[in-house]
DNA sequence: TCAATAATAAATAAGAGTGATTTATTTATT
DNA sequence: AATAAATAAATCACTCTTATTTATTATTGA
């Protein structure tokens, strides 16, 4: 049919907060989403894998992917030749298929990013600040949009499929370390932000926590796709986590699952200090200036710090033995599968952090616990605005989803 | 048709470790278990309560509880009248629709459990020992399975719907600490005792940490089944734990999730030990022994510890300390509603445990936390012997279920 | 070596079966 | 008369089963 909208919206009320019953619709959309997910997962499969993969009949899989087909959400392969029968059909992602948005807010930048349906990126606008405010959030989300837009055609432009806010929880409670005025803080924690950038878009707009968007990036995207389930550690200016149960990212009841930086760590004397004040970007910064040492390249250039030399040392050293902790601490809750670690530092560095990490896990007393392997994540530096674009993602295309996350969105009732 | 018998056994291979195709039978299953659900948290529903909460139609609801009812599962009760329109039937389950058993297998005892469709004991037997061995515990159960089943008439004894053991992951690394010999340890290790019971029993029988069961009987039975997700503590010899996401048990993908006696805590000389160690009976044990203290009733007579003294209160305080400060870790994991806190100990012990956990969290840094309310749990001592016969009644009948919980059983074919 | 045939596997059309929904009706109550 | 519960009958959507077509490789026999 219609292979040239997107149409957005829920398939029913979805207003009971818990139970819902199935019915038919949700059994069909059930298994489109399955059979996109795992095609996303392997690159391409033909009908029959997908047949065999998920239990499915051939026929059933036959009708589903040729109407995905018809959607213009995938597109067939070169057969494969070469083996006994019939050569099959590999159907892959179409990457005109469906587009997203995904809007980072942080402390002294925003980003806007638009992705395809194979998450490469489109096109990328930043906006620098000393502190962010709403209005100007605002405005350069009204003209980025229409920027991002520009460079796509018509039928792509109808293809968009969702807009995903990444930005800290309760905004309003840190911005003031950063200096800005009290003015800027209560307009953030008064403003609906969400509903604001709603009125900008024809297409669903969603919020997240910034580090769960950023965990969302590396399952959707990065290579953590084959992991069931993985905690994973953003370190920004601030440091923040996500958590991947089954597949799925977890974003919990009120939104602030894997608030990893406020976990309790040992500290310099031995009380209990915060995984924040020993593993975040702004501790390095905090060191450096007190050495006298101007460190705003570490905000605005995150692909090369150039040469730090002992401080830097010092400060991976440091929020490595703290990451151990958290990751022990985490494993213990949940017997996750790996620990991912990225942010917003050079990959030197990351590896350097990560290979400090494994090490001083290693140095912790685990008994009765199965500790997960530690890991670089796979997406770098703007995972939290490619996590902000994979929320649509998720919520429209893929399984287990946003579910539980917290995230929100404008509900629209489908046309006919 | 036939309402004497439970079926037991998978609707498909069930191979799959990963994404499954979902069919009309997995629909009507599905529905079904969200209409049991729903009727045992509410205590009884009417069909039209039913259909509004599932936004399922009326007609469908109709067909599905109708067919409950024919399966013995429910029964009506008093229409309810006073209020415009057709009186309301209201229907709950019967108690007599299916049995199941628990047993625990512990560090001192064994305890084997019989409850009906509702979580009532009908009956419960207890096999002591000084430390576990494989050959006496299958006996007990041998000849206890006879013992329960003798008091049921044949339709009950049809309706038996699983057994469910709750025992310490890997028992095998701290039977020794209870004084047993090398070969009794190692022939846990190599014994698949879930196996050996399954050879004795006509119905599914499953396996899980105990700590993790006695989550799951709260969650079932306690009054915790009005929270949406919870950590847990059962503070037994030894203290062990359990997780609840979203209304399920989450028992992890190796089934040691809730591992929450090895969370790392600051220790008494600032350096951290594990939870365990000091919030657990052994260590209150352990302190009573070195005054010369005689402490075997803190095992043999849990309902009352009588007159313990100044080593109680400490050991409260202490383990209070430790708990609050695992609960508040926890918390920057998963944001739970609630932190659920029961064990092998007299109620009021309980109380004023809980009552200092509350006190203690509120001492720790927990910025950037929204921290969950501290609770007494509602099941008790028994809540692993509980826990392992909510097992199967979750299995078979309860929606989400224990499918991400690392529960294994014997499959069976469908017959026809 | 080359054609003919067998075996295998992918893909799908047609028809059957299942389960939820819609519509209309009955019943019991205020 | 209005309202609400319950359900029968008809309809609709989706998956499954069965049978058929198609494309390929493997095997056989001259």
């Amino acid at each position: 049919m219609d292979g040239d909208v997107i149409r957005h919206g829920s398939r029913e009320a979805a207003t009971g907060p818990l139970h819902r019953g199935t019915n038919q619709s949700g059994m069909r959309a059930h298994n489109e989403r399955l059979v996109l997910s795992l095609v996303r997962q392997h690159g391409s499969l033909a009908k029959s894998d997908i047949a065999r993969m998920t239990g499915l009949s051939a026929q059933t899989v036959s009708v589903i992917m040729r109407e995905l087909e018809a959607d213009g959400l995938l597109v067939r392969q070169a057969p494969v030749r070469g083996r006994i029968g019939q050569p099959s059909v590999p159907m892959a992602l179409d990457p005109d298929g469906a587009f997203f948005i995904g809007l980072k807010i942080g402390r002294r930048s925003a980003e806007l990013v638009l992705i395809d349906f194979l998450g490469s990126v489109r096109s990328m606008l930043h906006h620098s600040y000393r502190y962010p405010t709403t209005g100007e959030t605002v405005a350069f989300v009204a003209t980025g949009l229409k920027e991002l837009r520009s460079g796509l055609d018509a039928r792509q432009n109808g293809r968009i499929a969702g807009l995903g806010i990444a930005m800290p929880f309760e905004l309003w409670n840190w911005i003031d370390a950063a200096g800005a005025p009290r003015e800027v803080m209560d307009a953030w924690r008064h403003c609906d932000i969400r509903a604001e950038i709603q009125a900008l878009c024809d297409f669903p707009v969603h919020l997240q926590n910034d580090a769960t968007s950023a965990c969302g990036a590396e399952m959707v995207f990065g290579q953590a796709a084959s992991l069931r389930d993985f905690v994973y550690f953003y370190i920004g200016a601030f440091a923040g986590g996500g958590i991947v149960l089954d597949g799925r990212l977890y974003g919990g009841r009120t939104g602030n699952a894997g608030a990893l930086g406020s976990m309790p760590v040992p500290g310099p004397d031995g009380r209990p200090t915060q995984l924040i004040d020993r593993a975040s970007i702004a501790v390095l910064e905090r060191t450096l200036a007190a050495r006298g040492i101007e460190a705003s390249h570490l905000w605005t250039s995150p692909q090369d710090w150039g040469d730090i030399g002992p401080e830097l040392d010092a400060w991976i050293a440091d929020a490595a033995d703290a990451l151990a902790y958290a990751i022990v601490a985490a494993s213990s809750v949940i017997d996750f599968e790996a620990a991912v670690i990225d942010g917003w530092m050079p990959t030197a560095v990351r590896r350097r952090l990560v290979e400090a990490v494994a090490k001083a896990v290693g140095r912790i007393d685990a008994e009765g616990l199965k500790l997960p392997v530690v890991r670089e994540g796979t997406v770098g530096i703007h995972a939290r605005a490619l996590g902000g674009a994979s929320l649509p993602l998720s919520e429209r295309f893929l399984l287990g989803a946003t579910a539980l996350t917290g995230a929100t969105h404008m509900e629209e009732s489908r046309p006919s």
